[in-house]
DNA sequence: AGAGAATTTTATCCTTGATAAAATTTTATC
DNA sequence: GATAAAATTTTATCAAGGATAAAATTCTCT
């Protein structure tokens, strides 16, 4: 009963463990929430259903651990990256969240979907909270630093702004996580939202600078994307 | 097998169909998407598990069917109501979603838990398109009364701006719908939103205005929680 | 009233989350 | 190194919930 021991034992629940999380991250990636089923995790992993209930626990407590990974893979990756120019510092939580989300797409899906879901089922979820705080708090500091740089007015309160910002944010992660669109459109929605809301409070310059740099991200590749996807849905025996 | 017949079989069946879906709300309102099965439903309803497959269908469809009603209300009860100032119309979804939401809460929590859900089960829903879709309308076309009184300026797309209002006011409606928080708390976070983003391409006298309502909104303090937990850097000057 | 159609119910299947108890593997002690 | 104890995995099984076939019932129409 060695409680320090890095024993075989040990290092094979690790390696469990791990193995597990990757499974029901790519389950849940390819398949959504139904997809992911703990007899199928179990047998992508190499083990048996009552294995993970050892290793991790029920199955929202696998959806809580895929979640909790991508904050602290998150905040490990995310470079503290002072840029020169504030307002590049502000849009970078956008920039970097979409260079994350092309790189590893499975991962970061996964973990949104089980975010999503958690957040659905009624129950406040510690993780969850972390996980949209921290997007918040950088928003914020992104705000801090273009009021620093004299290129707010300050009429607005700035945590009123960061909220609206998240908001945004996070439905626009949540259309790329659900695949209603790709990783571009996502990053060209997020930008969009962010900059519209900088130019709220923004400076005379500040706004003219904002605003071309949203007819920039216009482009080409239109919208109605999310919304036209109409498959006519019939309904059995529907009468009017 | 008349088909216009209003038979009484026909009749019994419609209001068969009532009790199913009313009793399908009252399930989802009071305990989630995870209260809503279908024994207790029909049990509720007076009726057994085929006959809801008869009379709506899978349980998805029960969900759509509670998603579809509150839209037919919604248009139904939502008056033309075009006010005098054009900042006030354009608010208007806002503030008669807060008066719904406080009139028939159940009726409404329980259309918004059957929308997200069916919204994160992978398939597009033209149902669930279709409600945003007409939330979207609305913004635009207050931005558009906005515009036509030359309160906006016109630098930013305004499809662009709409469809970042829809998008927070998704994620606010979603808060109150999970109980995050109340109905005031939800008017708080909707209209700030509408008027920062209305902000961003405001001409100065109005941006004025937008912004003494902004501060009228922030005013008395609710719950901090939410989802941000940002802590306010009050900016209270400007009064004005 | 009675034939035939439409609807509801009875009975049952299958998937999935969950767990007790047996079997197995690892650790610690002599 | 053998063996007892502890920890972990597996076998077997339950219960809940979505779904459906087939029987029973109710309604319509002549």
């Amino acid at each position: 009963m060695n409680a320090l021991a890095d024993s075989v034992r040990t290092r094979n629940m690790q390696k469990r463990r791990g193995r597990l999380l990757a499974e029901a991250r790519r389950l849940l990636a390819r398949g959504g929430y139904e997809a992911l089923n703990l007899r199928d995790l179990a047998q992508a992993a190499g083990v048996t259903v009552p294995t993970i209930y050892n290793l991790i626990g029920r199955k929202e407590d696998v959806l809580l651990a895929v979640a909790a990974g991508v904050l602290s893979e998150v905040e490990a990756r995310t470079a503290p990256a002072r840029a020169a120019d504030p307002l590049d510092q502000a849009a970078a939580v956008v920039e970097t969240s979409t260079r994350l989300f092309a790189e590893e797409p499975e991962f970061y899906r996964a973990a949104f979907l089980a975010v999503e879901w958690l957040d659905q089922g009624g129950q406040h979820h510690a993780e969850v909270a972390r996980i949209y705080a921290w997007v918040g708090d950088l928003m914020e500091s992104g705000l801090a630093a273009c009021r620093d740089a004299g290129l707010i007015v300050g009429d607005i309160p700035p945590a009123q702004m960061a909220a609206l910002i998240t908001r945004s944010f996070r439905m626009s992660c949540r259309g790329w996580a659900f695949g209603h669109y790709d990783v571009d459109e996502f990053r060209r929605l997020a930008l969009g939202d962010f900059y519209i809301t900088l130019c709220a409070d923004a400076v005379e310059t500040f706004r003219r600078r904002l605003t071309r740099r949203i007819a920039t991200l216009a482009a080409p590749a239109a919208q109605a994307s999310t919304s036209t996807g109409l498959r006519a849905q019939v309904h059995r025996g529907e009468s009017q």
